[in-house]
DNA sequence: CTGAAAGCGCTAACAC
DNA sequence: GTGTTAGCGCTTTCAG
C-alpha cells in the first residue's frame, strides 16, 4: 500500500523535482529559499499518501543510520535489562533506534558483534564491555564512532563512561556488618578482572584491613547457569562454616548464593548476615529482606544515553572524555541487623 | 581502516569484474560455474583485507534486511526479558539481528513501533500484541510480512502464534486452593481483554463455579509504576479481609501483591494463601515460597523463532497459520499449603 | 528558487 | 565463465 511510493513519485506527481521535495523533507525549504505555498503542497501530500522516506537509502547515502548498538552482559538481568528499557525510550524519543545483544561477557562473542554492528553501520556504541576487546573499542574511537560505557570501563582506553562508585559502595556495605558486630565476612564475586568487580573488591579488602579482620573472598566463575554457581557456592559454605555474614558482589551471585543458603538449610540474619550489590524485587521481597546496595538505574541510564546523545550531534570526538562516577544507595533491610550473638570485640 | 573497500574495490585489485566477485561471495560460485582456482583466490584476497559487504546496501538491492522486529509489552519484565533473550540467540545464530522495543500495551505507540520497524524493513515480526491494532497486523501480512504472535493474539486475525493453555493452568491453580481449603478466593488481575488475560479469567472462573463458591475479581489498570497498581490491591484487600486466598494473573501483579500484603502486615500462607501466574526468582526465593503456574519460557523462546524462521526461509505466507499451544507448569509450594483453620465444607 | 545528475555499495539480468 | 550495466531510494553539488 503505501510502501511503493519513493521521492520520485511524489516529486512526479507534483509536477516538482526531487531536490525540491528532499529539501523540504529535510528542513532545508527556508535555507533553500523555497516558497511557503509549495512547502505547504509537498507537505499535504506527503501526509495524504503516507509516504515514508526509506531509512536505508537514506543510510546508505548519509552514512548515518540512526541505530545505536547497545551490548550488555545479559538483556535478562534486571539490572541490564531495566537500564536497557529507559535508554531504549530516550532513544526511541531522540529518533534513535536500539539494536541490542547480551555478550556473556564473551570477548570472541562480543568482537563478533561489534563487527555486526559496524556493518550495519549503528551510529552510536553503549557497552558494558568485557575483557580484551581494547583493540576493537580503539578502533571505533579512530574511526570517530562515539562509544559510551556502562558498568565498567576499559581502563587502558580513554572512552566515555558511566559507573558507580564500587570501591566505596562495599567499603561501606562491609563497615556497615563490622558495625553491626559480625567478624568472618565472605565477599562473594566473580572472578573477573573488570574494573567494576575489581574495585568491588578492593572496597571490602579496604574495610577489613582496616579492622584488622581476616579476608575471606570466594571468586567463581561467571555463567549463565544457575547451578554452575550454586554448587561451588554450597562448597564452599559447607567449607568455612564459621563465616558470619557475606557480601555478594552482584544480584546474580547474590541470587544464587541466596539458594545455596537455601539448600543448606541455614537461615539468614540468624545464621548469617547479608548484604549483596545490586538492589531488586528478589531482595526486597525476601523474608528476611536483604539488605542491598542498589545503583541508581535512572541516573545511570540517563547519564548514558545524554552523553551519547551529545556525541552524536556534536562531532566532537576530540572533546575531553566524560567519565561520570555516580553514587549508590544502600538499603539496610532485616538480613543485616546487629548480630545478636556474642560479639567479638576489633582487636 | 577496514571501512573503505567496496566490492569494486576488491574486483579492481583482483581484476575481476564485480559481478564474479557477488557471486562468489555469495556462494553462487558452482551455480555460475566460476572456477575453483578463481574463487580460492577472492576468498582468500576478502579474508586478507578483512573485506566486510555493506549491508545497507545489499538490503537497499535486496529488500532483505536481516533483521527481526520484536516488540514485547516491557523488556524489563523477567518473563519477556528471558523469552527476548532466548531469542536473540537463536537468531544471530541464524544470521538476524534483533531490534526490539517495548510496546508498553500501549495501542498508538504500537502503531508507531511498526512503522518505525516497517521503514526499517526489518523481514519478520515478533509481537506480544496490545489490543486494537488489527489493522496494522493486517497490513503486514498483505505485505507478505511474517508475523509470529507470542503470550496472546488477535482473535480477529489469523497470524501464527504461541501460547500456553492458560485457561487451563488458571482452572488447576484454583482448583488446588480449592481442594487445600479456601473458599473465598480472589482472582487479581489486569483490567485487559487480551486473549491471555481473558482465558486465565475464564480458568478461574470455571473453577470458581464448578465447586459453588463466589468469585472474587479484581482488575487493575496495566501501569508500569508499580505504586499505582500497589495501592489499589491495599485497599482492595482492606475491602475484603474475608478473602482466604488470592491468584494473581501475571508477575507483575503477583509482585505487586507480596507488596500489598507485606504493607497490610498480613502473612502468606498463615493469612491468605498466594499462587501466581508466572514464575520467577522472586517466587522462588520469598519464603514464604511462592506457587507459581510457571510458563515454559524456552519452549516458547524456540517455537517463536522457529516459526519465524520457517517463514522467512519459504515463502509459504500462504500457507496455514501455525497456533501453537504449550502447556505450563504448576509449582506448588509454601504459600498454597493446605488450610489450618476450620475448613467449609462445598456446598 | 528549481532541476539534472552523480553517486552511496550491492545484486542480477543480460550480453559476450 | 566473466564483464557491463541498470537500478534500489535518497542526498547534494552544481548549474541554471
Amino acid at each position: 500500500m503505501n510502501k511503493k511510493l519513493s521521492i520520485v513519485d511524489i516529486a512526479n506527481q507534483l509536477n516538482v523535482s526531487q531536490t525540491t521535495v528532499s529539501f523540504i523533507l529535510n528542513g532545508k525549504a527556508q535555507e533553500k529559499r523555497i516558497s511557503v505555498e509549495l512547502v505547504e503542497r509537498v507537505q499535504k501530500f506527503v501526509e495524504e499518501v503516507g509516504y515514508k522516506p526509506n531509512s536505508l537509502a537514506k543510510s546508505l547515502r548519509t552514512g548515518k543510520s540512526n541505530i545505536i548498538g547497545l551490548m550488555v552482559e545479559d538483556i535478562s538481568n534486571p539490572f541490564f535489562a531495566s537500564i536497557a528499557r529507559m535508554i531504549e525510550d530516550r532513544a526511541y524519543k531522540n529518533g534513535y533506534k536500539i539494536i541490542y545483544c547480551s555478550t556473556d561477557n564473551d570477548t570472541d562473542k562480543t568482537k563478533d558483534l561489534i563487527n555486526v554492528f559496524r556493518d550495519r553501520h549503528v551510529d552510536g556504541y553503549i557497552m558494558a564491555p568485557p575483557e580484551g576487546i581494547e583493540n576493537e573499542v580503539e578502533m571505533l574511537l579512530k574511526n570517530n564512532l562515539p562509544v559510551v560505557m556502562v558498568d565498567r570501563y576499559l581502563p587502558d582506553i580513554a572512552t566515555d563512561y558511566i559507573v558507580v562508585d564500587n570501591l566505596a559502595s562495599t567499603h561501606k556495605a562491609t563497615q556497615h556488618l563490622i558495625d553491626n558486630g559480625y567478624r568472618k565476612i565472605a565477599f562473594i564475586t566473580f572472578s573477573s578482572m573488570q574494573t567494576q568487580m575489581a574495585d568491588r573488591l578492593q572496597g571490602y579488602k579496604k574495610a577489613i584491613k582496616e579492622n584488622g579482620l581476616k579476608e575471606y573472598v570466594k571468586r567463581i566463575k561467571f555463567s549463565q547457569n544457575q547451578e554452575l554457581i550454586v554448587e561451588p557456592l554450597v562448597d564452599y559454605l559447607k567449607k568455612h562454616p564459621d563465616i558470619d555474614a557475606i557480601l555478594f558482589g552482584t544480584n546474580h551471585v547474590g541470587t544464587c548464593g541466596l539458594r545455596a543458603i537455601n539448600r543448606l538449610g541455614l537461615r539468614v540474619s540468624e545464621d548469617l548476615a547479608v548484604v549483596s550489590f545490586d538492589d531488586y524485587d528478589v531482595f526486597e521481597l525476601s523474608s528476611p529482606s536483604i539488605s542491598a546496595i542498589a545503583q541508581p538505574l535512572e541516573a545511570i541510564a540517563d547519564n548514558v544515553i545524554t552523553l551519547l546523545l551529545n556525541r552524536l550531534n556534536s562531532n566532537t570526538q576530540s572533546d575531553k572524555q566524560q567519565q561520570i562516577t555516580i553514587s549508590t544507595h544502600f538499603n539496610v533491610r532485616s538480613s543485616s541487623v546487629p548480630k545478636k550473638t556474642p560479639v567479638l570485640p576489633l582487636s
